[in-house]
DNA sequence: CTACAATCTCAACCTCACTTGAAGTCAAGG
DNA sequence: CCTTGACTTCAAGTGAGGTTGAGATTGTAG
């Protein structure tokens, strides 16, 4: 007995993306289904691996495109091997960490300013003295920084 | 000589925030302005002070409702007492320790995940296993958890 | 065979935080 | 006065990541 394909509804079920997330997936090319006679959605069960992979891609913040890409390297009909998923969760992890530190920055220059006297604006991290200063250049962007992905 | 009330070009060039984001802001009540005759904005210096603290928000990934909330908490016209942007750092760094929290274990269960043979699909934390138990409800959503905010 | 739930496509809509464009007005230098 | 650049409003567009609805079709249990 050869494993019986999903409909869209068992792997919304069992994946706990709704349907049409997973349809939206498949028009972005992240995923993919044969059809039926009446051409209704019948997935194979490593789409289930795969779907996994694209959730863990976003809880670490990674775009959908980005993600697409990566998965554009794993093998289509097969779960990924092992040293696949190292690669991804390594790059994914990095990634991760960047985001991170960025967070971390906001929240200790938050913390330092606190006690900084910070209402007159002379030397302060967070608020910084661009009001004073106005150099060449748009300033207080240096917090916001763009989030690093990876293509 | 009283300051100089300020064009949005150059409270747009203090701030490093975009006339039409300046438009925007006032749109949605976060920043006010006076108007000449002719109809166009003429700033206090204290916006700057409110922009910089729209800006800190931002960073720290309030959106911009909930930062317009507590800017509504505030003076209107004048700067933000010390106390007065203690509360408010105080709430959004614990805000982003939250978001932290959340990523670092991300990060950890991509780390964890590294070592784990996940393929099998088995006991990971990342991958949880709603697919071999599909239990009622749906899973893997355990990883996104709803972006803690202040309203 | 008949219900009825599940699925299909396609287009429209949603939130967020703005940006862009069109068409027109204002302010300041020469 | 005239030009030029900064400014005005309002509507629409952007992009990410989907959801919602309409209207038609399919699959399956009884």
């Amino acid at each position: 007995m050869a494993a019986a394909p999903l409909t869209i509804g068992q792997v919304a079920q069992r994946s706990g993306v709704a349907p049409s997330a997973l349809r939206f997936y498949e028009n972005e090319g992240l995923i993919h289904a044969q059809r039926t006679d009446g051409n209704q959605r019948r997935y194979e069960r490593s789409v289930l691996r795969r779907v996994a992979v694209i959730q863990a891609g976003r809880a670490a913040g990674i775009p959908l495109a980005a993600i697409g890409a990566a998965l554009a390297l794993l093998p289509a009909g097969k779960p990924p091997s092992k040293r696949d998923w190292e690669r991804l969760s390594r790059a994914w992890r990095s990634d991760v960490e960047a985001r991170i530190a960025l967070l971390e920055r906001v929240r200790d220059d938050l913390g330092s300013c606190i006690g900084c006297g910070c209402l007159s604006l002379q030397s302060c991290r967070l608020f910084n003295p661009v009001d004073r200063a106005a150099k060449a250049g748009p300033g207080a962007r240096f917090l916001l920084g763009d989030t690093p992905v990876q293509g």
